[in-house]
RNA sequence: GCUCGUAUGGCGGAAUUGGUAGACGCGAUAGACUCAAAAUCUAUUUCUUGAAAGAGAGUUUCGGUUCAAGUCCGAAUACGAGCACCA
């Protein structure tokens, strides 16, 4: 084997001296931006999934180098967090240090693996220099009224001892510990994303992806359209959201949630109010989680004294409290329609209320499709879309309802009552409220402390650090205190991918220029699981800023990938407590960083997840080697190989549009195909050999930079990628095949553009197909040019 | 429950977008080299049958469209992912 260690760790020191890889704006050259998503530096170092998501785009960024492209590949940090602080808790060790000593662990790692990351850009969310532009971003929000503070319900994660966001506990459980989250009042900071939820959705179009990333995010928004309708309820107006005001004539009662103001308003009318606080009461206890699975069994009580009028007929009908209906959606309150849908129906059965049937269907139970409607009035005969939009106009004509709008999506709680993170940058006076701090007065530094573990009563530990807290009111100079609560974890994510184009300045978040020189990423991989929050939560920010002139395009990334998962060699998802976690770094000391980087693109397709196998790393450590050792045949010559010529053209088209299709496993099986070739035979010219080197030179950049050296070329790092001819890649002839209704039933080679006449009479020439011909009556021949006949016959 | 994705030899996976199924790699078998092993090289390797030419079957299952289906359409099963009482 050759010395991969030795040639890896010479090309690598090369690197970092020459700053092969820094990237300056050159408005002569076309640029091309390639993101990865920044790792979190946990204490385990680098996993297999991380490699596979760099490797990706940096064997597109050398060759797009190669091609003559600005390319701006950088990396960075995300290490503020919760896993950090807790280690550093546990371990009685400072968070920074902490970070720290990961982030050099990272980033030793990720520089053994050859990564031509433009490591002078780098930064971490950790840097007093980077968060200063996160709170300036926050002030912004701020300003604009898209933070804000509201007493509400929140989901509270009683381990973490923080308040979580909804796309943080999905499922009821912490995203961080995995512990049961619980509901808790509580005034914390929000970020109103609800208000871009309709940009979001409509930048998506402007997003080219896969189309589970777009249906992800749609559905994370959730938008749908119905109608707002009052009901009148003694003198007030019970406003409820449906998506299907068709069915009004069907609605039989109501149900307000539990939270729902109105009982509070008329607790003296209602007769049975103590039963109704007490179902309350247990509501509150039962966890959002709890409320959402317990969909077998609907609970639920009839308020007493009280009824509601259906606005379309004037018909009275009963209110009922249950948890099935959230406070969090539409209005908190809704029309029952027990025939056509689920919950009602089921509601209905167990507190046996009236059913009445608006739509036509054949089923006595529930029917929630298309239909005639039937026991409406003036909406009779119409199917559902017809029956909605009369009924919306007929709403609005009448003053009592009118078209709506919802989303699923929920404002961003944006706070975490612990030390590592950045502070929220906010000051409570007594006089004048909240009070932003002033834009030259950033950062907000987090102190330096010996106690940083989570205070009582869900409060934050920097509420406990006096210097910290007790400040002056910007606005009145008197007494005041600061905001103690920090941002959560995807604070920083949510702009770094602009920070990178102007890492170091100190004026702005990124200079205008540089801005619109690299915006947008071009290409931007990641993982799955980041599709419904970092992805989201950035493309807000990024709208935002937009909005407010301070970046030049409305979307931030033009195309976003993503890799699959690698799987242990159990065929399970890695996790430590399988005892099933590959450890990169074992695989570059066995065989090397460029085996490594082939295995992992090699294993398949580059979205779909795969299972690691062990086995198949001889494979490409074989290949390398051969690839090694062809050194030795070469003879000096600037020609291809005449018999290989087209071979290598066609190599040279396949394994450029692979990698631009992220189709690397066959790019790499191709470049095997044509090393099988060059093997065969006893020289090989030094320009067949360079052109392979250097299509492989993206996969396995530190073996062919050394062979090809010892050649004496130029580094191919700053040489050209190769092109291919294509009128060198025309065949004279090819392997033309005959079909008998549709099945093989012989092969002739034929030369290249042979008449499709000419074809048919020999195909019928073909020994073996003439005994099937002998006996039959042909009723049709096709014939493709270039690829195939096929003669239908009927046996006589 | 809803939405989406996937299913191909012993294994990982290819397939010009409807036109030779199984590229490439692993593994296996046989041979060469070697005192021997490893490494390397050479050949074979979807299954059945056949000495061979060939024939039959074959891309999860069932059905359809087509001269032709792994690929398109309909249904089912399994696995995976996301959402989940969203009115």
């Amino acid at each position: 084997m050759y010395n991969f260690t030795k040639i890896e760790k010479k090309w690598q020191k090369r690197w970092e001296e020459n700053k092969t890889f820094s990237v300056n704006e050159d408005l002569n050259k076309k640029k091309f931006y390639a993101l990865v998503e920044f790792p979190y530096p946990s204490g385990h170092g680098l996993h297999v999934g991380h490699v596979k998501a760099y490797t990706g785009l940096e064997v597109l960024s050398r060759k797009r180098r190669m091609e003559g492209y600005n390319v701006l590949f950088p990396i960075g940090f995300d290490a503020f967090g919760l896993p950090t602080e807790n280690y550093a808790i546990k371990n009685k060790l400072h968070p920074r240090m902490v970070a720290e000593n990961n982030i050099a662990m990272f980033l030793s790692q990720i520089k053994r693996i050859g990564y031509s990351f433009d490591y002078e850009r780098l930064f971490s969310t950790t840097d007093e220099s980077y968060y200063k532009w996160t709170q300036w971003i926050f002030l912004k929000l701020y300003e604009k009224g898209l933070a804000f503070r509201s007493k509400t319900l929140v989901n509270y994660c009683p381990s973490c001892k923080v308040v979580l966001s909804n796309e943080d506990s999905q499922n009821g459980k912490c995203d961080i510990c995995h512990n049961q989250v619980i509901q808790k009042e509580k005034e914390v900071w929000y970020l109103r994303i609800t208000e871009y939820a309709e940009k979001l959705l409509e930048g998506l179009n402007d997003l080219e992806c896969s189309s589970s990333i777009k249906l992800q995010q749609e559905n994370w928004i959730g938008k749908s359209v119905g109608a707002f309708v009052d009901f009148k309820v003694e003198n007030d107006k019970l406003k409820v959201y449906t998506t299907r005001p068709d069915t009004l004539f069907g609605v039989t009662f109501m149900v307000i949630a539990p939270e729902h103001d109105i009982i509070e308003k008329y607790k003296d009318k209602i007769s049975n109010i103590e039963e109704i606080y007490k179902y309350k009461d247990i509501t509150k206890k039962k966890t959002e989680f709890e409320r959402i699975n317990l969909t077998k069994e609907k609970t639920g009580i009839k308020i007493e004294g009280i009824s509601a009028i259906n606005p379309i007929n004037n018909k009275e009908i009963p209110i009922y409290v249950a948890d099935y209906v959230m406070m969090g959606y539409g209005t908190g309150a809704i029309m029952a329609v027990p025939a056509h849908d689920t919950r009602d129906y089921e509601f209905a059965k167990k507190f046996n209320i009236e059913i009445i049937k608006v739509i036509e269907s054949e089923t006595d139970e529930i029917f929630d499709g298309d239909g005639k409607h039937i026991n409406s009035d003036f909406i009779n005969d119409l199917n559902n879309e017809e029956a909605i939009n009369k009924m919306i106009d007929y709403l609005e004509k009448n003053k009592i309802g009118e078209k709506g709008i919802q989303y699923k999506i929920k404002d961003w709680a944006f706070n975490r009552q612990r030390y590592w993170g950045e502070p929220i940058p906010i000051v409570h006076c007594d006089s004048c409220g909240h009070v932003p701090v002033p834009y030259e007065d950033l950062p907000i530094k987090l102190p330096e402390v010996e106690n940083y573990e989570p205070g009582k009563n869900g409060e934050s530990p920097l509420a406990s650090i006096s210097s910290f807290v007790n400040c002056k009111c910007p606005k009145c100079g008197k007494d005041a205190k600061r905001e103690t609560d920090t941002m959560p974890q995807w604070a920083g994510s949510s702009w770094y991918y602009l920070r990178y184009t102007d890492p170091r300045n100190d004026k702005e978040l990124a200079s205008k220029d540089k801005l619109n020189y690299w915006l947008p990423v071009d290409c931007y991989n990641g993982g799955m699981e980041h599709v419904t929050r970092h992805l989201i939560y950035s493309r807000f920010w990024h709208r935002f800023l937009y909005d407010n002139g301070l970046v030049p395009y409305k979307e931030p990334y033009l195309k976003r990938t993503n890799q699959g998962l690698i799987l242990g060699p159990d065929g399970e998802k890695m996790s430590k407590s399988k005892g099933n976690v590959v450890d990169p770094m074992d695989i570059v000391e066995g065989f090397g960083a460029d085996t490594l980087r082939l295995f992992i693109l090699f294993l398949g397709e580059y979205g779909m997840d795969s299972v690691w196998n062990d086995e198949s790393i001889k494979g490409i450590s074989r290949f390398l080697d051969k690839i090694y050792n062809m050194k030795d045949k070469i003879i000096n010559s600037e020609e291809y190989t005449k018999s290989l010529e087209n071979k290598i053209n066609k190599t040279i088209k396949k394994v450029t549009f692979d990698i631009e299709d992220a189709k690397y496993n066959t790019a790499i099986s191709e470049l095997m195909i044509l090393s099988n070739e060059y093997s065969k035979l006893d020289n090989i010219t030094s320009k067949d050999y360079i052109t392979l080197i250097k299509l492989l030179n993206p996969f396995a950049p530190h073996l062919t930079e050394e062979v090809n050296e010892m050649l004496g070329y130029k580094e191919i790092a700053y040489s050209n990628w190769p092109e291919y001819d294509e009128s060198k890649m025309i065949d004279d002839t090819y392997e033309m095949i005959i079909q008998i209704n549709g099945k093989i039933r012989g092969k002739e080679t034929i030369s290249t553009n042979t008449s499709k006449e000419e074809m048919e009479r020999i195909a019928k020439e073909n020994v073996n197909v003439k005994k099937y011909l002998e006996d039959s009556i042909i009723q049709k021949v096709i014939v493709i040019q270039n690829k195939i006949v096929n003669i239908v016959i009927k046996y006589k």
